[in-house]
DNA sequence: CGGGTTTGACCGGCGC
DNA sequence: GCGCCGGTCAAACCCG
């Protein structure tokens, strides 16, 4: 911890006594001034622990109090279903183990369950359980990682940078094999791509032989704790509810799980230390659904298959979302959607605008040019042709670029790049044919233009968190339309990393 | 013992 | 044509 770090060395102390100790009396009051300063800083450091204990005691009393509020629900519950006949003990016994666990998992994801929960409509008892167990797993995972549950939950998420740098190359392997979006995946082989030293683990389903579907897990390069997962191709084979449920956690995976036989598409997947919960309504509108599985950390996620049917004409639309206060943390998504017919696809990025604060309600924010829904979003371009060259861009962009930031910059300039010209189709991962070289020299030249204003927008936004800005831009400068909005608890929007991040 | 992971070898595409 | 690189294979290994 930072207070740690405030800690002058042993070394350094005796380092300095012996320097006095050669150098006269003026040295002498040197290391004696030096050690009042020690001292000062013992007492700062004093000071701050004590801070930090009240702050442990808060989330103490919070965590009690939540979890009491959850135990006279479960109580509720149980007293209003008949008792079951004894032929089913063990599921009750199961049931009761399962609800210590879901205990436990609801610490976990303090905030982070609304009613709208996919978890609360699953009727089925093992089902449920069995989403109850993922959670637990999940909360292993995270203790592994060194993450700090229960009570201290607070304190993981001030830790969670330092963290998910803990892991060793030998740890974050099982980590992200582990990494359950409710498919079954076995890793058939793992390469160390140039330019990254961590390397590129490759999975199959295994939930049917012959299931197509694959995906790749790679750490990004300059961020160990974002996690890159690339799917393609399509299930085929259903899959259980909690599959689904889980895949849900991404669009990407929704799209995956829910478009049935649809063409193969590549899905990638940013994963930063977590999982974002999104489902689509009836309506296919993108729904930002609060994570169960890792409330601590904030999620980027890359989609680029999922074609958004929706109202706005613009095929292209940059999705910051404002996420729901009770997310804890925000989610970040890339959701470049795209479909073999460009006019009706639509891609979205979401930034996270928000540090989400608490626990109010969600309240996502309609905008009246938007019509979809959502939050927040920055349309781009108007009937911006489809480019191939976005999907490998991004995707070397994330997995090499040290800032989201640029990454964000790259997308759009790719995406601006391409109204200018070729219209392009369908794309598979298999078709992309822009080289390295090709996407380097296209974000580099179109950045130019247009990072320093993406940011700029951003920085505008962060400097006024509550409020809605509308930036509606002739198209022939930038195409974009950023909205921001926040939660009605919205705190400052966002912290130090996300700032760094953006 | 079965299923999953690891890891070196192999293969094909692509650039020079 | 050659070498590089990403993706895949498959044998060895590990683990429950």
């Amino acid at each position: 911890m930072e207070v740690l770090k405030k800690l002058p060395t042993s070394d350094s102390i005796v380092k300095d006594e012996v320097a006095g100790s050669d150098g006269g009396i003026q040295e002498s009051r040197k290391v004696s001034h030096e050690l009042e300063s020690a001292n000062v800083e013992m007492r700062e450091m004093k000071e701050e622990n004590e801070k930090l204990k009240v702050m442990l005691e808060h989330i103490e009393s919070d965590y009690k109090s939540l979890r009491l509020i959850y135990l006279n629900k479960v109580q509720q519950k149980s007293s209003a279903k008949p008792v079951p006949d004894n032929k089913n003990d063990h599921l009750n016994a199961e049931f009761v183990s399962s609800s210590d666990q879901e205990r436990e998992f609801v610490s976990l994801s303090l905030g982070k369950r609304s009613s709208n929960s996919p978890s609360n409509s699953i009727a089925n008892k093992e089902e449920k359980t069995k989403l109850i167990c993922l959670g637990a797993k999940e909360e292993e995972e995270l203790t592994n990682a060194g993450l700090t549950l229960g009570p201290a939950v607070g304190l993981a998420k001030e830790n969670r940078a330092i963290s998910s740098l803990e892991y060793s190359s030998s740890e974050e392997a099982p980590a992200m094999n582990k990494m359950n979006d409710g498919c079954q995946w076995r890793k058939y082989g793992q390469k160390v791509a140039k330019g990254n030293p961590c390397p590129r683990a490759y999975y199959r389903c295994t939930v049917a032989p012959g299931c197509p579907v694959r995906r790749q897990v790679q750490r990004c390069v300059d961020d160990m704790s974002i996690l890159i997962t690339t799917y393609e191709g399509t299930h085929n084979h259903p899959l259980p509810l909690t599959a689904t449920a889980m895949a849900s956690t991404t669009a990407a995976a929704a799209s995956m799980l829910l478009s049935g036989s649809s063409t193969s598409g590549l899905d990638t997947e940013m994963i930063k230390n977590g999982m974002n919960f999104k489902l689509y309504d009836n309506n296919s509108r993108l729904i930002n659904k609060p994570t169960v599985l890792s409330p601590l950390h904030p999620t980027v996620t890359l989609d680029l298959t999922i074609p958004m049917p929706k109202p706005s004409s613009s095929p292209y639309s940059l999705n910051f979302n404002t996420f729901s206060s009770l997310q804890r943390f925000p989610s970040t998504s890339l959701n470049f959607s795209a479909s073999s017919s460009s006019s009706d696809s639509t891609s979205t990025i979401n930034i996270p605008t928000i540090w989400g604060s608490g626990y109010a309600s969600c309240s996502p924010v309609t905008d009246n040019k938007v019509h979809t829904g959502r939050p927040s979003f920055l349309n781009i371009g108007k009937n911006l042709p489809q480019n191939p060259s976005l999907t490998e861009t991004l995707t070397k962009a994330l997995t090499s670029d040290p800032s989201f930031h640029s990454v964000i910059a790259q997308a759009i300039s790719t995406m601006v790049g391409s109204g200018n010209g070729d219209q392009q189709s369908a794309r598979t991962l298999n078709s992309l044919s822009i080289t390295k070289q090709q996407a380097a020299a296209d974000s580099n030249n179109k950045n130019k233009g247009c990072e320093g204003y993406f940011s700029s927008l951003l920085m505008s936004n962060m400097a006024n968190p509550g409020m809605l800005s509308t930036l509606n831009l002739p198209s022939s400068e930038l195409p974009f339309t950023l909205f921001t909005t926040s939660s009605s608890s919205s705190k400052p929007s966002f912290s130090n990393e996300e700032k760094k991040r953006l």
